[in-house]
DNA sequence: CTGAAAGCGCTTACAG
DNA sequence: CTGAAAGCGCTTACAG
């Protein structure tokens, strides 16, 4: 037989199609023989349900998307969005949802809004990146609820599912544990200008700074990458090259830092101190091990997965999502 | 209107829902003013088709699943993976179909074999690690046709796809390179002995020694981990203290062996030459960068892909696909 | 070239 | 508690 059906399960069992059904379906009222033979003759046969009929009688797909740009799986970089994506994929086959990957980073940029109007995703998760950010209104408007992995810049619309890290307290410790490391001529190396979350990370530290009486070094703006870290952490040096701490916002822009102060001849930490954002791959994989502000990025993606889970059965889901940041002493400090 | 059908269209249009359903499906043999007016209204309502319904009449689901353990994601050694899932992503992305990711270290271990019997999904490429190895009997006899990036150890059925590097021949660039390097005495940290893999590689190194007369160095196995590879080097020093030449069977070993032989006092390459394998994002990110031999692993991916979507469009396809390795040469040799 | 009709496999409201 | 029947939206063989 090709693939057994109800009707094929009904038939050895014995009973109708629907009673079939109903069994399968998991009913409490059909007689207990009746269930037993059913069970017995599905399992014999090897019956699996037909997700398309199932679907298309008026079930849910069974399947979410996973929006995310493909060009940086595979390098250094990428581990920052495989960790979300290994949390949000693992969320989702905990409640027996397939994850289905869609690369945000194709020619058509139709392909995405057209999918997501096709009825094979009940909602998806969107892994934020910059190469994102062009698709964003395009997703807005989704038919199917919408969880973002760190906050659009734009409006998303009502209601959505937003989750994110608390990006000013991570500015905030990341202060604190230099002034505590005795650091008093502190620099910055921040994202572009117009990433809020960046932004935020900033706004903390300069804050704590404030709070112990302590003005802020110089500021550079890098764009997340490695290279971008090292002109910046070389731009840094220019500016004060007295400088005795900094807080690069992410562990990639961190790592290229390093590289420049030690060639520099700065010891880390002995004369510089070095915290780092995200606590990723590279944070354990430099030399010294990066102290940084850890992002739970795995949790984060399971998070998004609960909830539009959650929305997608109708049930009350909170907006926002907000997981703290926590501090991971390694020997940058 | 909730989401149209084609007889939403149909009626817009003012033809049968046959015309209809013709026009959308591209048919040639249309009248002209029938075809416009069909595709302006299936425009103009946000037409798109209900992938359910196309599924159950017969089509093809239109999705192939991705195995593949996710417990590795987000680590260094998880780059690996990433980059064959990225190759393999697109090349469905590319044909129009949906990757869908399946999580091969669940505790159900039932559930892939039944998703696989489900219909959900048209075909499935298997990206091996460790600890997929006791799934192989299971994916095995699958209703759909399966793709192995990696060659699997057991015996998978007829005329499976298998899409591998040329392990041999790599084994036998290292080896050469590190003869031409001038080195005399060199050592191999191989993986695990049931694995035929690494085997390949080391029988390449062997071989390509004997030819130019020199006889193999001690040989040590590693389990491809970064630490297994530091502790293997460790070995390979005791059997060897003059030894001038080690070729590691993974980027991860190779960064562990560094570390060891930079800790012994023993500079890279000046004392001892070092080659890996792979070419992951490690092996840039070392200091100095490792020399290693390269596995096309984005272009395997992608040959997975490509193999398995016209297997199951029903054309003829080769059961083995070996891609060439070549030797990258950085600062390690 | 066009339309009416059947059927993919499932679930469930309805009648008994 | 059980069964006959309808219908989800699509595609295509068949009749015209």
């Amino acid at each position: 037989m090709a693939r057994p059906t109800v009707l094929d399960v009904a038939a050895a069992a014995g009973v109708s199609r629907a009673t079939a059904a109903r069994v399968l379906a998991g009913a409490e009222n059909v007689d207990p023989a009746m269930t037993a033979a059913v069970r017995k003759h599905a399992e014999l046969l090897g019956y699996e349900t037909n997700s398309a009929a199932r679907m298309l009688r008026g079930g849910r797909a069974g399947a979410i998307g996973l929006i995310l740009a493909f060009n940086e799986l595979g390098s250094i970089g990428g581990t920052f969005f495989t960790s979300v994506l290994k949390g949000a994929a693992m969320g989702l086959s905990a409640g027996e949802v397939q994850p289905v990957l869609l690369p945000a980073d194709l020619e058509d940029r139709e392909r995405i809004p057209r999918f997501l109007r096709s009825g094979s995703v009940d909602g998806a998760i969107v892994i934020l990146q910059h190469e994102i950010t062009h698709l964003v209104d395009q997703i807005m408007d989704s038919p199917v609820p919408i969880a973002w992995v760190g906050r659009p810049a734009d409006d998303v619309g009502s209601a959505p599912i937003v989750v994110d890290c608390d990006n000013y307290d991570g500015g905030v410790q990341a202060g604190r544990a230099l002034i505590e490391a005795g650091r008093r001529r502190i620099g910055i190396i921040t994202g572009p200008p117009d990433m809020a979350q960046a932004s935020a990370r900033a706004q903390g530290w300069t804050d704590e700074l404030a709070r112990h009486g302590i003005s802020p070094g110089p500021i550079v703006h890098g764009d997340f990458t490695v290279d971008s870290g090292a002109a910046a952490m070389a731009r840094l040096l220019q500016r004060d090259p007295q400088l005795d701490g900094v807080f690069a916002c992410s562990d990639l822009m961190a790592s290229g830092a390093l590289r420049v102060l030690q060639a520099a001849g700065r010891a880390v930490p002995t004369d510089v101190s070095l915290i780092g954002f995200d606590d990723v791959a590279i944070a354990t994989a430099s030399n010294p091990p990066l102290t940084t502000v850890r992002q739970p990025l795995e949790e984060m993606g399971r998070t998004a997965a609960e909830a539009l889970l959650a929305r997608v059965r109708g049930q009350d889901v909170a907006s926002e999502h907000i997981l703290p940041t926590a501090l991971i002493r390694r020997e940058s400090l």
